[in-house]
RNA sequence: GCGCCCGUAGCUCAGCUGGAUAGAGCGUCGGUCUACGGAACCGAAGGUCAGAGGUUCGAAUCCUCUCGGGCGCGCCA
């Protein structure tokens, strides 16, 4: 793993040293050398490929390189620098002090309430859009897992020092939208409801809900419903422990005339175009296979003119970076979405679309197919009841966001006390239980006796967590705090193993290395919107 | 047909801007005089990293092709 994004000081201290000593070897590394936290206990603390980055430059085997830079690299870090080790094609592994642990876990306490924040250079001040699920059914599955990647997103780019601002845009415009108030009259009126309507329970309901609803006009009932169905959505959504700044309707920006400057602007720009009755945008201009109708024969707006307003509008509000968080059956949009942003004047990397993959749905094995229309799938809601939001949200944060997940549904019930979630908030209740029952207070300069192995890589695995949390930030990829809390766990359960706190005469420092392990649990834990237990 | 994503242990997946013996959880098998929290710990078995070429001192990782799976290719949203 390389350690390069907002370190805590003693690690870009570290990596500082490193750098000089190559530099002073001469000629410059083809990249920038990588700091590595060896898997294995004799490839030493850290490891640094430097001296092979350098062979070309210098023309020498890289093993000689490295006993040069061993050389150099001692003197600039003195005592701290235990031993260091040429080994293998010509790596130079580096055992540091305990003095150099000490201190650096002191510089963990220090930060404070900070720990885990990095500075990025630049900040941005972000939009991210996310699930945005249709106003016309109860969020399901896909949502579900929408949601919890944008929001740990968002938590990992606000921790990354970066200005969040989180967004979800109701689609309450359109044909959907009437056929939903059709098909809640129909419900009203006790009929069949239409040929491609909304067949679901939960129709059932919303028509229950609203008083008068068998002769009210679909017009206004498919906005009485869309309502009902976005309160619900917020409820389920702050359930599940997300929220949002801002909810952008649709609909109010057709009523604000932001389609019409849309278009304004990208007539000025001379990107629009009349043809068959329809006004079309070149977006073939901007690497699209075709160019795309954003007003009808019929003088309606399509939605992608409604997203083309909506992009706009948030490049208006003064964003750096616009994200979009789509499921993978969106995919075939992107494109036109880039290319009419880059037609309203934006920078390519201005704008991310990030592609979620679909959750696929099994139960017992079987394959369960979803279908919104006629209301058979697997709600953000039932997830929670069945497993638990913690459960729930470790489960589709543990993976990419780029592969698809087998969800199966009995599986999940039945190993929901399996979940490691579990273990991880397990070790953050250890460590508070242990915290409780220490009487020295922490003081994490003076051990008492040398650092137990144990506990020497448990000071380094806590040293990595900014440098991981930049990491999932700067990748769009949340999943790997989900991987280093959990080895950030199994290390401090290994410590909890081999080094007794209470009573020993190390108690101080020891207490000190437990609160800075369960900060960082609660800190990692955090990001992923997973709660930090003290007891369980 | 074209485009995007995926194919790593029995299962679910990490690792992918190239680096040292490919990792974890679950499952299986075998252990731990049982607690400063046993929802734990230790160990073992288990892999042609889909396949074939290529680039490189070095490829799960980069490039090309093939096979397999998912998704998408509207004047729908």
């Amino acid at each position: 793993m390389c350690l390069h994004r907002g370190m805590s000081d003693a690690l870009r201290d570290l990596r500082t040293s490193v750098d000089r000593a190559a530099a002073a070897l001469g000629g410059t590394p083809k990249a920038a050398p990588a700091l590595e936290r060896p898997r294995q206990a004799d490839h030493g603390d850290y490891a640094t490929n430097a001296a092979m980055l350098l062979t070309k430059a210098l023309g020498r085997p890289p093993r000689d390189i490295a006993a040069d830079l061993a050389a150099r690299l001692s003197a600039e870090l003195g005592p701290d620098l235990e031993r260091s080790a040429v080994a293998g094609p010509g790596f130079l592994n580096l055992v540091l002090s305990d003095g150099w642990h000490a201190e650096a876990l002191d510089g963990v306490l220090a930060a404070g309430e900070a720990w885990g924040r990095s500075t990025p250079s630049p900040s941005q001040k972000v939009n991210i859009e996310f699930v945005s699920a249709n106003p016309t059914g109860p969020i399901h599955v896909g949502g579900a897992r929408n949601a919890a990647y944008g929001d740990a997103l968002a938590r990992a780019l606000a921790l990354a020092g970066h200005d969040v601002h989180r967004e979800f845009y109701v689609n309450d415009f359109g044909s959907q939208i009437v056929m939903l108030g059709h098909s809640v009259r129909a419900r009203a009126r006790g009929e069949q409801v239409p040929a491609g309507g909304y067949r679901g329970e939960y129709v059932i309901r919303l028509a229950e809900q609203i008083p008068g609803a068998a002769e009210m006009e679909p017009e206004e009932l498919s906005q009485r419903a869309v309502a009902l169905m976005v309160d619900a959505a917020r409820a389920s959504l702050e359930r599940f422990g997300v929220s949002f700044d801002t909810w952008t309707s649709e609909k109010g920006l057709h009523e604000a005339e932001k389609v019409q400057h849309a278009f304004d602007v990208l007539g000025r720009q001379g990107r629009t175009y009349r043809s068959d009755g329809a006004l079309w945008l070149r977006t073939t201009e901007f690497g699209d296979d075709k160019d795309r109708v954003i007003e009808r024969a019929s003088g309606e707006h399509t939605y992608f003119a409604s997203d083309i307003a909506y992009h706009l509008d948030k490049r208006e509000r003064g964003f750096d970076l616009v994200i979009d968080v789509w499921g993978a059956d969106h995919h075939g949009y992107v494109r036109r979405m880039h290319a009419a942003f880059e037609a309203l004047g934006g920078a390519h990397d201005g704008l991310e679309l990030l592609i979620m993959q679909l959750v696929s749905l099994s139960e017992g094995g079987e394959q369960v197919r979803m279908s919104k229309r006629a209301g058979e799938f697997v709600t953000l809601d039932d997830l929670v009841e069945d497993i638990g939001v913690d459960a729930a949200r470790w489960y589709l944060l543990q993976r990419s966001h780029d592969t698809t997940i087998d969800l199966d549904l009995d599986l999940a019930k039945q190993q929901s006390t399996e979940n490691p979630v579990y273990y991880v908030q397990y070790a953050h209740a250890r460590m508070a239980a242990i915290l409780r029952e220490a009487t020295a207070d922490a003081d994490s300069r003076r051990p008492a006796e040398p650092l137990h192995p144990s506990e020497r890589a448990l000071v380094r695995a806590i040293l990595a967590w900014p440098g991981e949390a930049a990491e999932a930030a700067a990748r769009r990829a949340p999943h790997r705090v989900a991987t280093y809390v959990l080895e950030l766990a199994q290390t401090s359960a290994a410590f909890y193993r081999d080094c007794k706190v209470r009573g020993e005469p190390s108690e101080a420092f020891r207490v000190a290395v437990c609160l800075a392990t369960r900060r960082t649990l609660a800190s990692a834990l955090g990001t992923l919107g997973v709660s930090a237990p003290d007891e369980m």
